[in-house]
DNA sequence: ATAATATGCAATCATTTGCTTGCAAATATA
DNA sequence: TATATTTGCAAGCAAATGATTGCATATTAT
């Protein structure tokens, strides 16, 4: 466990959303993190460490308990990186339906113009 | 290379999302994308398939040539996942800017009251 | 028909990942 | 001070990941 150490690849592992998750709103030691999962303190223990390395999260000691702080900002690389691709599928669906209505809006123009006849 | 299988785990990946960048304005062939990429055209088959399997791109068959075809509606759950999270941050950023303009507000009050003394 | 092109599949391999267990250190409580 | 609590560190392990190489197959061009 030693090599690519950035964001994307920290929010890949469930478990790692999950602490975010549950971390979000205010800090939470690490004790009262692990108890939530199945797996073991060592286990959550690193994935903590893993989040702190990537600045995810900021742990403050306060006497032998650490709370862990969840760094949101931090997250704003993948919320750009998929803003990007947001804006862009949202803009082809938004032009689709402009694109059907005008068809819709076409036929019915041509029924009424039947009709009349 | 055989279990979690999810977008989360498909964008983790830098030449993965080099990939999905590569093909979001306009399909592109399997060759085409290979070239692109230092690795092996086998390694790059084998993202695009991981991409694949996720729902991130279709393939679609033109004679001996594939085209990869990006579905970026499949984002969405990164999508929603960190924007609960920048909604966050950001609200906390704001009240922070707010809150030190108060404070600036108010020094500049009482600096104004003592020279009014 | 033959050669070239585009691509998939399978075997293999070194690394990385996620986890466990056992032990050590620091702090708080009785 | 002795004990309990909170946590980190290290060794070990199975599975997943990312990559490579060689071979097979389908389609197109000569």
């Amino acid at each position: 466990m030693e090599a690519r150490r950035d964001v994307f690849q920290a929010i890949a592992d469930p478990t790692r959303r999950a602490i975010i998750g549950m971390i979000a709103q205010q800090p939470v030691n690490v004790n009262a993190i692990a108890e939530q999962f199945e797996v073991s303190r060592q286990a959550i223990s690193l994935h903590l460490k893993i989040l702190s390395e990537c600045g995810l999260l900021n742990i403050k000691q306060q006497g032998r308990e650490r709370y862990c702080e969840a760094r949101l900002e931090k997250l704003n690389e993948v919320h750009e990186w998929v803003e990007q691709y947001h804006k862009l599928w949202t803009s082809r669906l938004k032009a689709l339906k402009s694109f059907v209505e005008q068809e819709e809006l076409q036929s019915r123009t041509q029924t009424t113009k039947r009709k009349n006849k």
